[in-house]
DNA sequence: CTTACATGGTTCATTATGCGAACCGTTGGT
DNA sequence: ACCAACGGTTCGCATAATGAACCATGTAAG
């Protein structure tokens, strides 16, 4: 692994636990010599994508980090356009809606919109790691990523949420083939209790996964009407944002050709 | 400079005028030998910084920085925070108002509200640097910044964005000791034409700046009475923010003891 | 069809760069 | 007074970054 590989890892145990981690922790977190660390994180200060508190001394994302991802919308505005979707979505099905975006080989969930219908709601945060095996998004980027991506995934511990938690590597593949059937995965409390979700996975301009649009309702809500407007609502919804975004279902995606 | 910085180095290419760098633009923007140029790409291509287009095998930004950036939302609410407070501050004055930032040695506007009250308004962008010398915002960072932090920005060649921008060293420096007496900038006409903006500093949990609020309206419209309200509401969100981010402003800064 | 010049990508000997065990100075708890 | 944990620093050694020269490909012009 590069120098260059190794600075960047330290800022993935970055997460919304460990908003500010201090020298010797993020040095056992990453296995690393603490001198090392060291040298990695001021080098990553001084250009700003780390900063130091004053009191204690504890590095935490710095704000360099906001001008990138500015620039990187005004490339690819994905998150921008998925504001408008996700609102539209939450709108339409009176529940909260997310997206997730593949980074690497993990799924973060970067943007979500919530419904002021209901009192109770499935509530979300952004930059979250969802996992793909126990949530319906995880399942919708599954089935139509790469297979050796798919063995990669599998091919690690599965956690488990909830007693629902699906984690038979078979049972898993069974679901990913009927979600490559129907282009629409569910999970029914698999990553929280008592939350139905649904979701459709986002392509990009070369055809590939790129993530997934989701509908998260509380079980109960869940009613026979329910269960036909959503995955209708979700599949509109998810073929909008693929299309403004610039890209394109690839070919095996079943989709009702409703142009 | 270490490898790290380097790398980092490489993305501050990236603007809103060049949101995707083939190679070869790389090398000759960074003065690097091109070997290095791709082994540092490629590094941070693997950790999900940059990506590469399929067509041309341009690099921009990749999705990596939107989970750092809502991380460091998490961690110190910035962004989130300022838009209520520039949503206000719109309301209320009716004109174009904007957040920037410093990081590292510049200034970033990072976000904006507009008001719906007027058809011509002033444009911002996200993510656009602006000068210290011939912004409002550049003058209320400066006029609160390290000496030697002013020192280093006079000394660096003044761009004139108008016939109004005002690049002698001499004449900004008098003009940063009213904007300390005042604590409130004003920039007529010295960014873009016919636009009279007015801006305060916006302070960190240490006391020092760490960017500016601002109100951009056209100058056709400064009437008298606009001339008392702008910089009125504009000192009272200015303390607002500096405020609800946990800062405090240096006891030198001109405050009205409000409370 | 050839030439010429651009592009992205690769090689490999040289050496600068990053590495880590052991160190220092400070803080806070016992 | 002690110890342990913290952030930060040192310095000889070895790994990892460097860059001139090299391919392979594309395309625009002669």
């Amino acid at each position: 692994m590069g120098t260059v590989s190794k600075a960047l890892s330290l800022l993935t145990h970055f997460n919304h636990g460990r908003t500010g981690i201090g020298l010797s922790d993020l040095t056992r977190l990453s296995g690393m010599n603490k001198a090392t660390v060291y040298r990695l994180m001021s080098e990553l200060q001084e250009s700003g994508f780390v900063e130091q508190t004053d009191g204690d001394r504890m590095y935490r994302l710095g704000p360099q980090v906001l001008r990138l991802a500015a620039l990187r919308e005004a490339a690819v505005p994905i998150l921008s356009v998925s504001r408008r979707v996700l609102r539209d979505l939450s709108d339409e099905t009176g529940e909260t809606t997310h997206l997730s975006l593949l980074q690497g080989s993990q799924l973060n969930s970067l943007s979500h919109a919530y419904s002021p219908r209901h009192a109770t709601k499935v509530m979300m945060e952004d930059a979250e790691v969802l996992t793909f095996h126990g949530t319906s998004s995880g399942l919708a980027v599954l089935a139509f990523a790469d297979p050796g991506f798919v063995e990669d995934a599998l091919a690690q511990p599965l956690k488990i949420h909830t007693p629902e938690t699906i984690t038979d590597p078979k049972e898993i593949r069974a679901q990913l083939t009927e979600v490559r059937a129907t282009g629409l995965a569910q999970s029914i409390g698999g990553f929280e209790a008592d939350v139905h979700s649904h979701a459709v996975p986002v392509f990009g301009s070369d055809r590939q996964v790129i993530g997934a649009l989701a509908v998260a309702a509380p079980v109960s809500r869940m009613t026979a009407e329910q269960k036909q407007l959503i995955p209708a609502a979700l599949r509109r919804a998810g073929a909008t944002l693929t299309h403004r975004i610039g890209g394109s279902a690839p070919a095996d995606y079943p989709q009702e050709e409703t142009a």
